[in-house]
DNA sequence: ACCTGAACACCGTTCAAGT
DNA sequence: ACCTGAACACCGTTCAAGT
């Protein structure tokens, strides 16, 4: 066994079929072992092409923090950007099992850059915002995203909520609330 | 080895020095083995108090969430109690290591009563608020604590904020945000 | 009732060796 | 350059057996 018919392996073959066996067996699931089995291979040959599993997991974090981004439709104001924002990565987190708990328990890839930092904030930035102010707001609407998918996936709440409310309601309120305080907040100290 | 004085293990006993390996060597570190180690008996004795790890680190989370509800002193509205039990349970997550991360992985208890959801609303509907709102207070203001504590201990947004906002100062305004905006939310559907 | 010793089926990771 | 085989030091958990 393990021939495999294409030449070789590569990181986003391998970060394809990691989402898949997330999605299949969950965190626990998502073993070095079990994903070389899907790719033909086996387990060492994975560390061929990342360091480590911290590796692996910090690159499907940073996946779905980008595909979320993107996901959002230019135009509109600071205020719009975020709740579409929020929308899109709390979709993608309530949609791929286990999402929320990959990202919280992933370790940064470098360590750090201002540059990193403001193309980030940049969507907000264009829309009058403080560098500052709204890298704070993208941390709340993220934060308020990875708490209630995390709720939804299993979180030790998800037992008292989930016949009372319904979470993706509640995230949307939350969210609303959020960004309307947000926005009040902007308006007190003005942009630029 | 393996002698200890004291009588037999207890729950509490247990919990207590899980605390404190959480501390010392962080969620990776504790690991039944590495408990039991610290009492001074065999892993396999944990599984006559414990059914098993899930069922410890889920004690451990609600031993938490039961601290940051009971630190939150009486009097004041609703706005006041959320906001007072925000801090107080980012306080406890930002204090204890890998706390966040903890809560997170966890798996609820019981599978759910309304009992125990309505007896999680009191402090809010005793304050005027439809248990359904509140419920749903509750949780965005646990997502933000647990959001931007998992940004603090480790996670993939901390090196891009780290130098940039002060994380704590970030979380209280996330905060005030949200509370604002809740509050606004319970203006226009009001209570009871 | 409470705990030990030994074992099972897993992990992530390293490393020499193959091609 | 890219992967295998074998091994190391761990896991959580079970279970007979001890006291």
């Amino acid at each position: 066994m393990a021939r495999r018919k294409e030449k070789t392996l590569n990181r986003d073959e391998v970060l394809r079929e990691a989402f898949v066996l997330l999605d299949q067996r969950g965190l626990a699931g998502l073993s070095m072992r079990a994903l070389a089995e899907r790719l033909d291979v086996q387990a060492p040959a994975l560390y061929w092409h990342f360091s480590d599993k911290a590796e692996l997991t910090s690159l499907m974090t940073r996946a779905i923090y980008d595909e979320a981004r993107s996901a959002v439709t230019s135009g509109g104001m600071a205020s719009d950007w975020l709740l579409a924002y929020g929308r899109a990565l709390h979709h993608r987190l309530a949609t791929q099992r286990d999402a929320a708990r990959l990202c919280v328990n992933a370790v940064p890839l470098e360590p750090s850059s201002k540059d990193a930092a403001s193309s980030i904030a940049l969507p907000l930035t264009t829309r009058g915002m403080e560098s500052e102010a709204a890298l704070e707001a993208i941390g709340s609407v993220t934060s308020l995203a990875l708490g209630w998918a995390s709720f939804e996936a299993n979180g030790p709440m998800h037992a008292f909520l989930e016949d009372i409310i319904d979470i993706d309601r509640s995230f949307e309120r939350g969210l609303q609330a959020l960004v309307l305080g947000l926005n009040a907040g902007i308006q007190i100290q003005p942009s630029t």
